[in-house]
DNA sequence: TAATTTTGCGCAATCGTTTGCACGATGGTT
DNA sequence: AACCATCGTGCAAACGATTGCGCAAAATTA
């Protein structure tokens, strides 16, 4: 039927009235007669006017959006993460533009770039794993565009981020491990270029340090985090002339590889404690006993939370001092239920 | 620095110009001589320029987004589907706005609400689970914004719509056992409400009629999909009378816990295939020997492009026939990789 | 009744960009 | 020398809604 939605124009010119009243009417303005108001809304619903969101965005300067990139919805922790965005972002009325960039650098740029052509109001970011330069990002700057990094952060300063500290959950891992009487206990690590990798070491080590153990460097494996990867490492921890008892992981899929590869050589006893990544082991047989929680969920929204505040922050006069919002999440041990 | 963004008209002042010169220098338009064309494009570069995308899609009436509404991303169904989504989306110039209902009705109206004030260019819907209205949708149909449902599609007419059949998939699941060598088949059946149950019962059913097998009704047991509904619909299978050696499973986490149940029971033999869900599911020790598998991919990549089909159609003039878009994409058997 | 306040509404500018039209200045063709 | 394209540019309207200001009529007060 209607061709083109109805607009504030149509509505004046068949109540002989002006815009102005019309749109004072329809938000209920103070200096607006209630008769008038009672008809322009009447004539309103009956035309199915919808005020246009454009043309107001366009006045105000405002979109209401927040652009969120990252790198695989598939992974669960940002299935997770986008959760808590998306329910701040709509408890305080905005919309969440996404964009995966499936760990690849370059299609991430051009997805930044997208980003800035629909004038997002505010960039949420986890940056993909072969993003060496972080440049794209400065355009956001010069927009006065907020942009906020959250768990996977670029290494350069004078940026907003949330991410969580692997270092306690890990201590929290580690000592749980001892209190259990483990006092060999290996950790299959990740890539040493990883600042992930490094802080699960940091906290191994201050919690032998703290139970006045010493601590012996080879015990702790770098992994690919391939299947054969994990195989290859679980073999050298195996022939370790201390065999571990206890072995912490880098996340399930290590886990899952490494009590495998146990159990396929009739190997029990050992314990597993890894990083929570895949809901699915909550549904295996042979789990870890514990694991390093990263409150994705929390993540998202603390971010979420951030980079609308940033937006909605009046200007920053008089070219002060930014101030940087570096949030860290602690990540925290959960000990599986036994069955 | 720079407080407000550069508009054109500042351009136009600077150098004196007027602001349509400017405009029509930027976009390359013919009749603009080179030598102007290269001072605007020097000088707006030098500033930073960024056309306003807010006034451009004012001025167009489009806003170049697409709005996606859908159960949950943690389901890798969806995660993937969206994948699909989004890669037609960009390479199509479109950016996603996504939302997910959570499998909440209430949610879901309120995210359609959501959609509308952000006037999205169109919609992509696939509904929550408990969503038993349909005039939410209505809107858009006044305001000829197109909305195209997929995978879960609601039950009503003229709507566009991309869904899988299981239908075939089953089909060739249940052939491929028989040819197998399997004779008594069993299924593990979702609730009778769903038509996704009705699809597999079909596909079931044909499979034995063209084998020129009689079909036993109770070989197909109706579950509510939780561990505890899957292990007793098993016992009931296990102590039927005539015992099956094979057994097709609604879908990945029934397969789950009717595998780790017979194992439990410490019974072999008996061939599992299930539909495909979980990624997860490659890296278990043991998994259904086959998967019925729905190409989320693929049906997140159509449903995008007949969206945007619609969004650029011209007009329904006339107000002729509307056709409506019916796609059915057939699923299919994938046997697992032997190990 | 005159002066003043209140009430109700319209005018017009504004946001940044695009685009049809007109107009002057060239240059080339008869 | 008169004519016609062509080229380069500017003017102004348009998109839909909001809002400060002004003005008239009605209501209140003196």
């Amino acid at each position: 039927m209607s061709d083109k939605p109805t607009t504030i124009k149509e509505i004046a010119k068949i109540l002989k009235i002006s815009v102005s009243t019309v749109s004072r009417a329809l938000n209920d303005h103070s200096s607006i007669g209630l008769t008038t108001k009672m008809r322009v809304k009447k004539l309103a619903s009956e035309l199915n006017y919808e005020p246009n969101q454009k043309a107001i965005q366009f006045l105000h300067g405002k979109s209401l959006i927040i652009g969120v990139i990252l790198p695989e919805l598939s992974e669960s922790f940002f299935s997770t993460a986008i959760s808590g965005i998306e329910d701040i972002a709509y408890k305080r009325n905005y919309t969440v533009l996404l964009a995966q960039s499936h760990d690849d650098a370059e299609r991430e740029k051009l997805l930044v770039e997208k980003m800035k052509t629909q004038r997002v109001d505010g960039l949420l970011v986890s940056v993909s794993k072969t993003t060496s330069t972080y440049e794209h990002f400065e355009i956001f700057k010069k927009l006065n565009i907020p942009v906020v990094f959250f768990d996977r952060i670029p290494p350069i300063k004078d940026i907003h981020y949330v991410a969580s500290n692997l270092e306690t959950g890990t201590y929290e891992a580690v000592n749980f491990l001892l209190k259990k009487g483990h006092r060999t206990i290996g950790m299959i690590n990740g890539p040493n270029t990883l600042v992930a990798s490094h802080e699960r070491k940091e906290g191994y080590i201050k919690a032998m340090m703290s139970n006045r153990l010493k601590f012996d460097p080879s015990l702790i494996v770098s992994c690919d985090l391939s299947e054969a990867g994990t195989i290859e490492v679980m073999d050298t921890m195996l022939n370790h002339r201390r065999k571990p008892t206890a072995i912490v992981t880098f996340n399930d899929y290590v886990a899952l590889f490494a009590i495998r590869y146990t159990r396929s050589l009739d190997l029990k006893g050992i314990d597993f404690v890894s990083y929570a990544n895949l809901p699915i082991i909550n549904y295996m047989d042979y789990t870890p006993i514990a694991s390093v929680e990263q409150f994705p969920y929390k993540q998202g929204k603390k971010a979420a939370d951030i980079l609308i505040d940033l937006i909605n922050k009046p200007k920053n006069e008089s070219g002060a001092e930014q101030a940087y919002f570096n949030i860290v999440v602690e990540s925290e041990l959960v000990i599986s239920h036994s069955k």
